[in-house]
DNA sequence: ACGAAAAAGTTGACCCGTCAACCTTTTCGT
DNA sequence: ACGAAAAGGTTGACGGGTCAACTTTTTCGT
């Protein structure tokens, strides 16, 4: 398989490798594939229900709307992984005496016992990432990724 | 909105903001996001249609697979977004004589123009990120991404 | 030159993620 | 203390994106 496709190229207003925003999707699905492979191994975990579970190891007791603000994912989604993850008995639910809307999510022995068999993995995963830059290039990265946020929520300037 | 969530936080294994796939997830969706917006405020395309004009804008004449590939988009992905550019007639699409299996696409005036009117736009933008770091910056910056990309190409570390 | 294997593309099924509408409970201004 | 507005959460519908199966055409080894 040739994947050099030798175009009759030249002219892209800027070269595909060097599209910031192009390189980043790409990465994020590969980053994302990777993720997904480590849970199917070790323990079957969806990628959503990881990172609500992530959640609730960090935050004892926590709500749907605490975590989707945490995660930024859709509100909606928490909601439906978090049903997926009582069914499975990975998480339980309390109801709030001091706030009928809302129910306080925790996991149950069996959710940390899963949550503990897949997270060696990806943490190691996340160190490897990490260890693939060095401290100041880490530094660099991190304060690149703040500026682009920053860029990216404002899109006024293009109105 | 109090977005600070004041939590009984404390152990997670390593803060969220200094995880490297959340931060690069999070900047994703903030990107798509706005470049989604950008697209249906100058011509309506969608992300994937933008994509694929793009690229033949770039090579005159090319195929799905080329696109797919290129793109990195999974084929069906692309084949469908193609079959929308031409009922919509921004694309044309020409059969090759030397091989039957694939057909030669290209844009349509219309097509063209189109992608002119949405063009300045996203190049715009493009050049907005890329101006949020210096010379240095995005040196490391394309580094990381090439050094990143490789590691999670490699999930058999955590086998 | 023939059959096997590979490549191009299409299609259907499916999951992920977002959006908007909606219901219930709480908060808050007056 | 009452009504409006806001917050928490659920649900349905939809587009985005992936995966696997399949068809047709081409390539290639022997």
């Amino acid at each position: 398989m040739d994947d050099s496709l030798s175009p009759q190229a030249g002219q892209l207003e800027r070269p595909l490798e060097l599209r910031l925003t192009y390189r980043l999707a790409r990465l994020h699905v590969k980053l994302n594939a990777q993720a997904t492979r480590v849970l199917k191994q070790h323990g079957g975990l969806t990628l959503v229900q990881w990172r609500v579970l992530v959640m609730l190891n960090a935050f004892t007791e926590t709500t749907v709307g605490q975590v989707a603000r945490m995660t930024r994912f859709d509100k909606a989604l928490i909601s439906r992984t978090v049903k997926s993850l009582v069914r499975a008995g990975l998480v339980k639910v309390r109801s709030d005496d001091s706030d009928q809307r809302q129910q306080l999510l925790s996991m149950t022995a069996s959710g940390a016992r899963v949550f503990g068999e897949a997270a060696p993995h990806m943490y190691a995963r996340q160190n490897a990432l990490l260890e693939s830059m060095d401290a100041t290039q880490r530094e660099v990265m991190f304060d690149a990724l703040d500026r682009l946020e920053d860029v990216a929520d404002r899109t006024d300037a293009f109105r």
